[in-house]
DNA sequence: TGTACATCAGTGAACGCGCGTTCACTGATGTAC
DNA sequence: TGTACATCAGTGAACGCGCGTTCACTGATGTAC
C-alpha cells in the first residue's frame, strides 16, 4: 500500500496555528516566525521546509479558507432554494413575499455557518484591509466571486424583475453580500444579538429588493441625465 | 505675551509619522517605537515625553481623525439640506425624485472628502478591525455616532415617510453610513472607476430608501410572525 | 530688573532580548538494482 | 528479497540585528522672590 501524497503534519501544525493566531485579531504578515512556530509545537526551521515566506504561507491559508466557505454555502444555497421552488408568472406581491422567505433563509443559512467558522472569516476579514496586495487580492476576488453567485442565485430564483439590468443586479448583489459579510462580523461580536441582527438583514435585503423592483417598474433607475463624458 | 499651551512639535510630529505609516497598510500597535522615532525624524526616546504607549498614542490619533472628519461632514450635509429645502406634503414620487436628489449630493460630497482624507479614512478601517479592543471601541463610537446623525439628517430632511418605525430607520442609516465608509475605499483603491461608484452608490440608497417607503405603505414590515421569545 | 531654581522637550549611549535566517545534523520513508 | 542511496520533514545551536526601555545629560522656557 503505497503512501501516496499524505500531507507533512508540520504543514497543517502551522496553518492551523496561523489560523488561531491570526482570528484573535492578527494580521498574517505581522506574526513573528518564531510565534508561530511556538503556536505550532514546532522547530521555528520547520516553517522553511514548507513555505518560503509569509505571505506565501497566507495565501496557501486564505486559499483553503476559501474553499472552506464556499462549498458549503453553494449546498445550503441550492437547498433553500429546492425547498422554495421557483413560481412562474409576472414579478408581484407574492414573489415579494417569497423573496422574504428566501431571505430569511438564506441570512440564517449564513449567519450559523459564519458564526461556526468564526475564524475563517475573521481572517479574511483581516485580510482584505491588510497590508499585503497580493493577500487582499485574493480575498477581494474571492468576495466577488461570492457576489456574483449570489446575483446568479437571486436571478435564477426569480427574486426581481427579469428586466432588471445585469449591472444594477450586479451592484445589488454585492451590496447584500457586503452587508451579510460585515454583519455576521457584528454577529460574532454580540453573538445574544442573533435575532435583531437577523431581522435587520432581512429587512435591508428586502428593502433593497423591493425598491429595485419598483424603481424598475416606474422607470426610476434610468431617471439621471446620461454620464458628463 | 506669554506663550500658553503651544503643543510640543515633536508630538505633532510622532502623530503625523503615525499616520503617514498606518495609511500604508499598517495597523497602529504593529508600529514600531523606533520605527515611527524615524519617520517623524526623532530620537526614540522622544516618544515616552508624551505617551506611554503605543495604544494611548493610537486613541489620541483616532480622536483626532474623528474630529478632523466629523465637523466638515456635518457642515457640507447641512448646505445640501440648504440647497434641497424640504417640500410639505405626503411621501410621493416628488419626495423619491428630491430624494435621490439629496442622494447624489450626498455621496459626491462623502466621496470627495474621502479622496481628500484617505489616510485618516485607511486608519479608522485598519483599527475598526485592529488587534487591540479600545481601539476598535473608539472607531465603533465614532461610527454609530455617523449613523444615528445620518438617521436624524435623513428624517428631518423628509427622504422618508414619517411613520416609518425608529428602529427601521436606525438600520437603514447604518447600512447606508457602512456601505457608504466601504465604497469610498473601494473609490481610494480605484479612483478612476469614481463615476460607476457614485452611481451605484446613489442607486443602492436610492433602492433602499424607496423599498423602505413602499413596504411601510403596504404593510410589509410588520409581516413575518412574532419573535419566538 | 536680575538671579536662582524648576520644568520640560529632546538627545545619545547602553542594556538585554527575541527575532529571522543559516548551517550541520538526524532519522524515517521511498526508490534503484 | 536485500542492500545502497536519495529525499525529505524536523531538530538544535549559533549568527548578527533591530527592538523596547532605561539612564544620565542638555538647553530652553517659565516662575519665585
Amino acid at each position: 500500500m503505497p503512501k501516496m501524497h499524505t500531507e507533512a503534519p508540520g504543514r497543517r501544525a502551522l496553518l492551523e496555528a496561523a489560523i488561531r493566531l491570526a482570528a484573535n485579531g492578527r494580521c498574517i504578515n505581522s506574526l513573528g516566525l518564531r510565534e508561530l512556530a511556538r503556536e505550532a509545537g514546532l522547530n521555528p526551521n520547520t516553517f522553511y521546509r514548507h513555505f518560503t515566506s509569509m505571505e506565501e504561507m497566507g495565501l496557501v491559508m486564505i486559499e483553503e479558507c476559501a474553499e472552506q466557505m464556499h462549498g458549503p454555502l453553494r449546498a445550503l444555497r441550492q437547498s433553500v432554494a429546492a425547498s422554495l421552488p421557483l413560481q412562474p408568472g409576472e414579478w408581484g406581491p407574492q414573489q415579494a413575499e417569497r423573496g422574504r422567505q428566501v431571505s430569511e433563509a438564506t441570512v440564517k443559512m449564513y449567519f450559523d455557518h459564519a458564526l461556526a467558522n468564526q475564524q475563517v472569516l475573521m481572517v479574511g476579514l483581516r485580510e482584505l484591509h491588510g497590508p499585503s496586495p497580493r493577500l487582499r487580492a485574493a480575498v477581494q476576488t474571492i468576495m466577488q466571486r461570492q457576489s456574483r453567485e449570489l446575483a446568479e442565485d437571486m436571478a435564477s430564483l426569480g427574486l426581481l424583475p427579469k428586466e432588471l439590468p445585469a449591472a444594477v443586479l450586479l451592484s445589488l448583489a454585492s451590496m447584500i453580500s457586503r452587508n451579510l459579510f460585515y454583519q455576521a462580523l457584528d454577529l460574532i461580536g454580540a453573538p445574544e444579538q442573533y435575532p435583531q441582527l437577523h431581522r435587520s438583514a432581512v429587512d435591508q435585503i428586502v428593502m433593497l429588493c423591493t425598491g429595485a423592483a419598483f424603481l424598475q417598474a416606474t422607470g426610476g433607475l434610468d431617471a439621471p441625465a446620461g454620464p458628463p463624458d
